[in-house]
DNA sequence: TTGTAACTGAGAATCAATTGCAAATAGTCA
DNA sequence: TGACTATTTGCAATTGATTCTCAGTTACAA
């Protein structure tokens, strides 16, 4: 059985709750391809397959599947939480394109390290933490000089 | 003239945008006390005063007091956004207890230089950034051992 | 002072997310 | 294996935050 799979079941067992073959789908679904992704790019893709699935479902499986600790919330575009894998991938901040909706993933392990110093500072115990810079990527910073009336 | 109005009629003539009674009162408000606030905690504040103002005012204000510069959108808390001032008191991240809900405030330059980096290495150029840290604050640490049940 | 584009409040509309309910079912236990 | 039961599901209704519409009001430039 497929790694993942194996610790939603084992997550579920643990909290009396069931297997169902929605939540599969939800699961496959997610871990079928990388990168972000919200609830409304998980229905549009699961609600034609064979024995769709409604959005209900989908917003009922999210925070089981954060809870086992499979995903995610990374950040919010459009006011909608996006959400990734975080089984099998290391954790990284992002840096979000306000003009083209890009995301490049980063890694510093420095800023982490003085995150943690910053928590001992508190007497802070640090869960979990989220650092997203907005900004204009490479590609977009040539055509937004000509709309900077925000 | 207070400085943060000053700040304020500038951008909205600059707009073509008006000074009135209601966003006068929204941003005096907001300058009346330090820390953050949301657009409820405003509304109440502001609802029952001499002329007391509509709900849809202050959603309407809140975007015109962003790009004047004066506040900004934080975090979230409970699914609402929340704001600070961002006009007189320098850049700041956050660690949010999960418990109590209280937040605390810090800066760490070696932390703004890095990202500052991490920016240059994309090609990326920032606009903003926000790091939040989530978990368990010193006073709530000894609680929260007994209900580890999430 | 006047003209006009911007503003306001009130309620309707919207949008994502949640919930109640009745029917279906996973998984346990005999 | 089969029956039992708490959990799930889909659907539709609901919620709660936010935005929009519209008709009356107003700031402010000329």
């Amino acid at each position: 059985m497929i790694k993942q799979e194996l610790i939603f079941r084992d997550y579920l067992r643990a909290k009396g709750l069931k297997f169902t073959p929605e939540r599969r789908m939800v699961l496959e679904e997610i871990f079928s391809f990388s990168g972000h992704f919200d609830v409304e790019a998980l229905y549009d893709k699961l609600r034609h397959r064979v024995g769709g699935l409604s959005l209900a479902t989908i917003y009922r499986t999210m925070p089981l599947l954060i809870k086992a600790g499979l995903i995610k919330e990374v950040m919010r575009c459009q006011n909608r939480p996006q959400y990734e894998r975080c089984f099998g991938s290391p954790h990284h901040d992002h840096l979000i394109c306000i003009k083209c909706g890009r995301v490049f993933e980063f890694r510093e392990e420095e800023i982490e390290r003085l995150q943690d110093k910053v928590c001992q500072r508190f007497g802070f115990r640090p869960i979990e933490h989220r650092l997203g810079i907005k900004g204009y990527c490479k590609n977009c910073q040539i055509k937004e000089r000509n709309s900077r009336n925000v």
